[in-house]
DNA sequence: AAGAAGCTAGCACGACTGTGTTATAAAAGG
DNA sequence: CCTTTTATAACACAGTCGTGCTAGCTTCTT
């Protein structure tokens, strides 16, 4: 029998599994027993994996969270500053399926990080990689001298972070075509707003 | 003993305790029993008031709707209009404890709407009234003058909304006075940038 | 005074929860 | 080949859940 290698694919697995019925279902039917019928497995199976149910959930959480910084890792750097950040924000919107899924999580996490404290450190350091994302957009902005002038950075980098944020939100709430087109028109009309082309900065 | 009157008065003394075990607790333990204790009776004369447990979760959700409308619509509308749309977006950040339980209860509703039908309803009833107010707003700094010229008011609107839901939640999960700060800072920021003072607009 | 209506409390039912414990099968290492 | 680790399963325990039902209490109406 595989050793630990496969003993992380089985977790992941689990994690993919805790994503499903949250998706379905919500965080609330997340339960030990229902995550375990999803995977397939027995409930005692699952515990040889995740001995407490916050253990699993914790899990679920942090992998989401890599996946997210993972696909905006892969996003192309070179090329218009402009484009690289409405790529980079693209990829954090739930415009597809899986994008959507993540989101949905992200969103149920989120709502339940706000009362457990468990899940409040997780959630923060989460928090802290997107907020360093979105001040590393900004400063690229910033360098390539596409950032409207006047503007400051910090406060800027925060605010385009919780315009994302609240586009997200939305989108999730107003599902259908339309909702990720005016999702993508509105960060395309902020990012317009603080980086303007070149030509019409005035 | 008092009747149809003190009903009503009963089902909203019930809401609060929903509110306090929310914002206490999490939505997931808004228990029938968990809620009655908190409002101090018995799980069965609760139910007299509220037959099943989404009629009450539902009352709760749509009393705080009512109470967040309710204050925005007693900001005085008269004066800078800059001023006033500034109060209306105060109104709504978790600034202080009442606020901040508004906003928390209204995070759990609106995350397990995404995945509860009976809810979603619900919250697309708030969602609207929410989107007109922003929608109001603009409209109020455009009809002043005040909004900056080449902006278009339908996005703008949706913009702004998408921004103050950002700002709660960032608010939300990152507790304290200098989030309070931030928050703020981070709506004047965006309303400088889309209305500035009539003296700089370039 | 007497009945009606509104209100409160409490219990019972079946289902589901997280977590322990124990038993069995499969693979790995010696 | 045999032992040790890993994996899977199944069951038990104590608790909570939503909800139905019944009985008693308080106030209002007549």
């Amino acid at each position: 029998m595989p050793k630990l290698v496969d003993a992380q694919a089985r977790r992941t697995e689990l994690a993919e599994a805790v994503w499903r019925v949250v998706l379905r279902d919500g965080l609330e039917q997340a339960s030990v027993r229902n995550v375990a019928r999803e995977a397939g497995l027995s409930t005692g199976s699952l515990r040889h994996f995740f001995t407490t149910q916050s253990e699993l959930l914790e899990f679920a959480l942090r992998l989401v969270g890599e996946r997210i910084e993972e696909r905006i890792r892969a996003v192309d750097t070179t090329g218009d500053p402009r484009a690289v950040v409405r790529s980079m924000i693209d990829e954090m919107l739930p415009l597809d399926r899986p994008r959507r899924g993540e989101c949905e999580v992200w969103l149920a996490f989120t709502a339940r990080a706000v009362v457990e404290p468990t899940l409040a450190g997780l959630r923060k350091d989460i928090d802290k990689r997107l907020a360093d994302a979105f001040s590393t957009m900004i400063r690229r902005l910033a360098d390539a001298g596409a950032l409207r002038s006047g503007l400051d950075q910090k406060v800027e980098a925060e605010r385009l972070y919780a315009l994302v944020d609240g586009v997200i939100l939305h989108a999730l709430l107003r599902p259908g075509r339309t909702s990720n087109a005016t999702a993508r028109a509105t960060v395309g009309a902020h990012l317009d707003q603080i980086a303007p082309a070149a030509a019409d900065e005035r």
